[in-house]
Order: structure tokens, then C-alpha cells, then sequence
DNA sequence: GCGAGATTTCAGATATTTCTGAAAAGAAAG
DNA sequence: CTTTCTTTTCAGAAATATCTGAAATCTCGC
């Protein structure tokens, strides 16, 4: 092997490793983002036992990850001609890859805040004491940023690229 | 007991189990997440021990969680006078607690992330095969766009709360 | 319908994170 | 300096999350 597939093959690990570590600071679970990592970095679709080999893990945990990645959105179940197996080919267009974790952030993190806001705001309408009344009015606001924010996310996530690119510019500029 | 002053207990419990568990889906934890909902719903400042009651938990993770909090900034130490013990206060302006979060999480998120990145594109620049070529240049998009993704965060974690809504009003308009 | 190859599931094993409780260290008051 | 109240630390316990490996299920070609 050449010195430079080596050095390859030295940088794909470290994004491979390091990606994963950062996943579990991003509330990932380390192994799907290590395969999403070896996804994006593969030139072809890999099969399951490729995936399983090059990460040395069971293959069941390499199948639920898949599955998973493939649920999100990030990674497309690909069928090869002449062969049996399902192989697997991740999504690498970066502003794709931001907008379906923005969709998916949304559901898990800021709706479910927001009906819990609902909820505790709607229960505590009509209170008179200054306990009730000063609990109403924190849930009431930060119900009117949360709703905001899942606003902002619903328009960011349906953004085209381009369009994106010139609100940055002026956000930026 | 008031009917009303039941309610208003039934609602505030809801307010802080819920709050906590989502803390778990943003990664931080839960604890951590129940004590700032907790203080974030308080009249007064609290004391380790009043948190201890009211969150059935131990005086080392109280402790722990108290003071991770006031290192993130999002409550303060309070000292009253006559007292020697401190007393605990979370920031509850909705905006500051965004933009405070926001910082933080750029930190052990975005910038970690952009590090690796860095180092990923830097140590394949010069390579010649495709594999080398198709890899350094996926690095340099995921680089450029977290790059990115780190200036709008800082601008937004540093937005004035009057700015923040002339911006998201001609975003969703 | 049967066999071969592939996927899916899941109970138990591991690893990781979080919590407890008590001991040590610190700090104000006398 | 000593007492008393408070904060801090941390080893071991408990709770959670993740992974393995093998058995069950599915699916295609014949």
C-alpha cells in the first residue's frame, strides 16, 4: 500500500473515531455516528458486514444503526443488481445532511418542550396569587420562544441552499 | 391548602419532571435539567437543602448539579445577609438563558467539530488518487459549513433580545 | 414447498453515566 | 484555637444505555 492510501486510511479513522465522540456530546448514540461518518466517507454503498468489519461491531448492532440512520433520513437503503444483500449509501450533500437533522432535532427536542409549556401555561391560566401569576407568566414566555423557535426551525429546515446562503450573508455581513 | 395553591403544585411538578427529561434528550442532565426548572419556577432563591426536599436527591448531586449550573451561567449565587449558607437563583429572562445556552453548546459542539474537520482536510490536502481527492474535498464542505455554523452562533449568542426579533421577523414574514 | 442466504429481534452481558452518603476540607464565630 | 455550620470531594452503588451473539423470521430462486 502506497504512503499516501496510508495517510488516507489514517485520516478516515480519526474522522471515523472522532465523529463518534461527538456524537454522544450531540445526544447520538457514538456507533451511528460512526457509521454515518464511514458513510459519507465511502466512495460506494457498503453492506452491513463491510460496515460491521471495518468498525469491529456485532451485527446487531451494526443492522439497528443502519435501520436507524435509514429512519432519520441520512442514509439510503441501496439494491445492487445480481445481489442479494442491501447495502448502504449515506446522504454527503452537507446543506441535505443539516436540514434533516433540523427536522429531526425539532420533533425530539423542541415539540415535545412546547406541549409540556402548553400544558403547564393552560393549568395556571386564571390563578390569582402572585405565586400562581408569576408561574404563568415564565411558562407563558418561554412557551412564546420555544414556538418561535420551532417557527425558525420549520422555515431553516425547508430552506433551499441558496436561499440560506443569502440570509446568512446578510445575517453575517 | 388552597384548591388553587394545588394546582399550582400539580403544575410546577409536571413543569420540572417534564423539563428534566427533556433535559436527557438534549444531553444534558437530568438532574441538572430538574433543579434549573426548578429554580426557574421559584419566588425566592433556594438552598441546597430546600432543593435536596423538594427534588428527593442527595446533598453531592445537588451540590454537583448546583454548580454546574452557575458555571454555565445560568444561575447565580446569592448570599443573603444573617446567613451563612448560599442560596441559589436562575437567570429567567427567556432571551438570556437562549443565548447563554447557545454559547455553551457551541463549545462542545461546534467548535470540537471543527477541529476535527480542520485536521481531517489539512492532512489529505495534497492527494492525488480519487479516493484521496473525493475525501478532502468532503472534508472541506463539512469544514466550511460548520465554520459557518460557528459564526452564527456567535452572532446569534451575542444578539441584542430587540435585534434578535427585527431578524426573526423578517425571517418568518 | 424447500434450501440458502439475508434480515430482524431480543435476552443477557458490558460499558457508561449518574447518584449516594459519608468523610474531608473550609470558613465564620466565639 | 476550638466549635459549629457549610461546602466539596469521591469511592462505591445504582441506574441507564449500548452491544453481542445466536435464534427466529423473512425472502428469493428453484
Amino acid at each position: 500500500m502506497s504512503a499516501e492510501a496510508k495517510q488516507l486510511e489514517q485520516a478516515r479513522d480519526e474522522f471515523v473515531a472522532q465523529w463518534g465522540a461527538l456524537g454522544s456530546q450531540w445526544g447520538i448514540n457514538r456507533t451511528m455516528a460512526q457509521i454515518h461518518a464511514l458513510l459519507m466517507t465511502a466512495l460506494e454503498p457498503m453492506s452491513t458486514d463491510e460496515v460491521m468489519a471495518d468498525l469491529q461491531i456485532s451485527r446487531g448492532n451494526a443492522h439497528t444503526n443502519l435501520k436507524e440512520l435509514v429512519a432519520w433520513g441520512l442514509v439510503r437503503v441501496v439494491v445492487k443488481k445480481g445481489e442479494r444483500r442491501e447495502f448502504f449509501e449515506a446522504e454527503k450533500d452537507v446543506w441535505r445532511i443539516f436540514t434533516i437533522v433540523t427536522r429531526e432535532r425539532k420533533k425530539r427536542e423542541i415539540d415535545p418542550a412546547l406541549g409540556v409549556l402548553n400544558r403547564c401555561a393552560e393549568g395556571t391560566r386564571e390563578m390569582s396569587t402572585p405565586e400562581g401569576k408569576a408561574f404563568h407568566e415564565q411558562m407563558k414566555q418561554l412557551e412564546e420562544f420555544v414556538g418561535f423557535a420551532s417557527k425558525v426551525a420549520d422555515r431553516v429546515g425547508s430552506m433551499k441552499h441558496g436561499f440560506a446562503v443569502q440570509l446568512a450573508a446578510k445575517m453575517l455581513g
